[in-house]
RNA sequence: GGCGACAUAGCCAAGUGGUAAGGCCGAGGUCUGCAAAAUCUCUAUCCCCAGUCCGAUUCUGGGUGUCGCCUCCA
């Protein structure tokens, strides 16, 4: 039974989809008027393993995010640097996917923007405006907060209550001070669309309301965003939307927020200048340890950033990459034929080996208890710390192995492969160790690499022999230093790349 | 001024009406020529006060503190 809070409601609710076996979300995307923060990589990579999760579940997912690319900071950035908005809006999607992309976050199933969509925001706004719920001034075509009855019941404020300090100002020509602009008539200098209302271009808002209703339906199960979005981004969405349609239960129907990232305990922001881009970041550190980063906290509490902080999750995350390694070590020694396979199924290996049974019941047991924690409103920090406890056992049965101290029966083989089996389950819902191919494999010369390395190792272990320590602690610093680690283990050498 | 969230070990962070997951760091042990990796052991009565309850960190009220939204913002 998945659980989700609602923002709508202000709590965790029994999540029931719209129709059978399949799940819609809209998550609002970006402005592209610069690169992405790490702030801005929180909801994807948050919706990312939401979708791995509803796709592991059985469900069919449909996920649209948008990219409002007409939009003042945009028009701001064009003019700054002399270019169109066109040039800015499809530099900054570049750079959005190359980041995401490496980020491991699943493309989308559409990405549709403002631009290519203005037939159905003008229609969206005429419709608006016949029903009674838009008035047109000088400055464009405005939404009547006064004539919404509803308005204010994503972000629990009244239109009275928001009068008093609001820090709006003051627009005479507007009816009621939160009515906010659908439609913006040109100004000079300024990209425009012809419409029945005059040459224009849309406000902030109604491009989400437009593109999810247009790709999803009057009626979705899903839309997102970060916190900051409630309101009034949200707010309007919902107020426009439910007006055109005329039922306040259409849209979407789980509103889902992500916290923000902070540095210092101070929100990110761009405008407050203290942010980190992803790009920076992952020139640093492995793209991997930075996602892992963002969901070792839950999805809606805060989260400081700090190179401090990050240096503390690549330990982590290391250990967990270490199990990976070692489940793969595991698998190939089995393939070369080690572990005799004696039995033809898990039970009858369960029963007759005693090494490696209680670590598939573990690991079976960790899979449910990960599932619990994922649909507890996608508790993925819970989640993690799953897979920690299933590293550690399965790193002791690796260490027993390697040391020598049993010798797997056959139907160990079963059972570690199952293991990595969930092992990897897991890791596919947080969405790391995919794409991991073999690292040392990476350069084109890797069989050259592969037998020098030999030589190199070779070398050492006749130093180590003769107890020539200088020298094969020398080799070892030096291979360090080129960015090769060596671990003496009871088998021999193990080298891999830092 | 209006509305809201949060407050858990040295740090980060889950969570529950019946005395607290996980990670990082630290100390000690095993392994090792050393190192690394791995593993084992050890480290918290959950901001304060009052109330409800057999029992509250978990519920209610008050207080204090921090943060957020109300302006563009993921």
């Amino acid at each position: 039974m998945l659980q989700v809070y609602n923002t709508m409601t202000k709590r965790k609710e029994i999540f029931k989809p719209l129709k059978k076996n399949e799940v819609s979300i809209y998550c609002c995307g970006v402005t592209p008027y610069n690169t992405p923060h790490i702030g801005n990589a929180r909801p994807f990579v948050t919706w990312d393993v939401i979708r791995r999760y509803f796709s592991k579940l059985g469900y069919k997912v449909r996920y649209i995010q948008n990219f409002t690319d007409v939009d003042d900071k945009i028009i701001a950035a064009a003019n700054r640097e002399g270019v169109t908005w066109k040039e800015i809006s499809e530099r900054n999607i570049n750079s959005y996917f190359k980041v995401m992309d490496a980020l491991n976050i699943k493309r989308a199933d559409l990405y549709p923007k403002v631009s290519e969509t203005m037939e159905d925001i003008i229609l969206m706004i005429q419709t608006l405006v016949d029903k009674g719920f838009a008035y047109k001034i000088e400055d464009g075509i405005y939404f009547s907060v006064e004539k919404d009855e509803h308005y204010g019941k994503l972000s629990g404020r009244k239109i009275e209550d928001m009068q008093a300090g609001a820090r709006v100002e003051v627009d005479d020509k507007k009816h009621h001070p939160m009515d906010f602009a659908l439609w913006k008539s040109a100004k000079p200098g300024e990209p425009f669309w012809d419409s029945p209302f005059g040459k224009g271009r849309p406000g902030w808002h109604i491009e989400c309301s437009a593109m999810s209703l247009k790709f999803l339906g009057e009626k979705f199960d899903f839309h997102g965003g970060g916190a900051d979005l409630i309101f009034p981004h949200h707010e309007n969405e919902i107020a426009q939307s439910q007006c055109c349609i005329g039922d306040e239960n259409s849209f979407a129907q789980y509103w889902v927020h992500n916290g923000f990232i902070t540095i210092d305990n101070e929100k990110m922001s761009k405008s407050a200048g203290n942010f980190f881009t992803v790009e920076d970041i992952l020139k640093k550190y492995p793209a991997e340890v930075v996602r892992f980063f963002l969901l070792q906290t839950h999805y809606r509490s805060p989260l400081d950033f700090s190179e401090d902080r990050i240096k503390e999750t690549q330990t982590a995350y290391n250990r967990l990459k270490n199990t990976f390694d070692n489940l793969n070590e595991l698998e190939k020694i089995i393939e070369s034929g080690k572990f005799v396979k004696q039995t033809t199924d898990l039970k009858t290996a369960v029963i007759t080996v005693s090494q490696a049974g209680g670590l598939v019941d573990l690991a079976e047991r960790l899979r449910a208890a990960f599932d619990d924690a994922m649909n507890d409103d996608f508790n993925t920090a819970l989640a993690i710390s799953y897979m920690f406890e299933l590293s550690r056992d399965v790193n002791s049965y690796y260490a027993d192995y390697m040391s020598g101290k049993f010798s797997p029966k056959g139907a160990d083989a079963f059972i570690i492969l199952r293991v990595k089996e969930i092992f990897m389950e897991m890791a596919g819902i947080i969405g790391i160790f995919e794409n991991i191919p073999e690292e040392k494999n990476s350069s084109a010369n890797s069989e050259l690499v592969e037998k020098l390395m030999e030589i190199i190792i070779s070398i050492r272990q006749t130093a180590r022999k003769e107890k020539n320590w200088t020298t094969a602690d020398k080799i070892r610093d030096e291979l360090k230093s080129a960015g090769i680690i060596l671990e003496d283990i009871p088998q021999g050498v193990k080298w891999k790349l830092n």
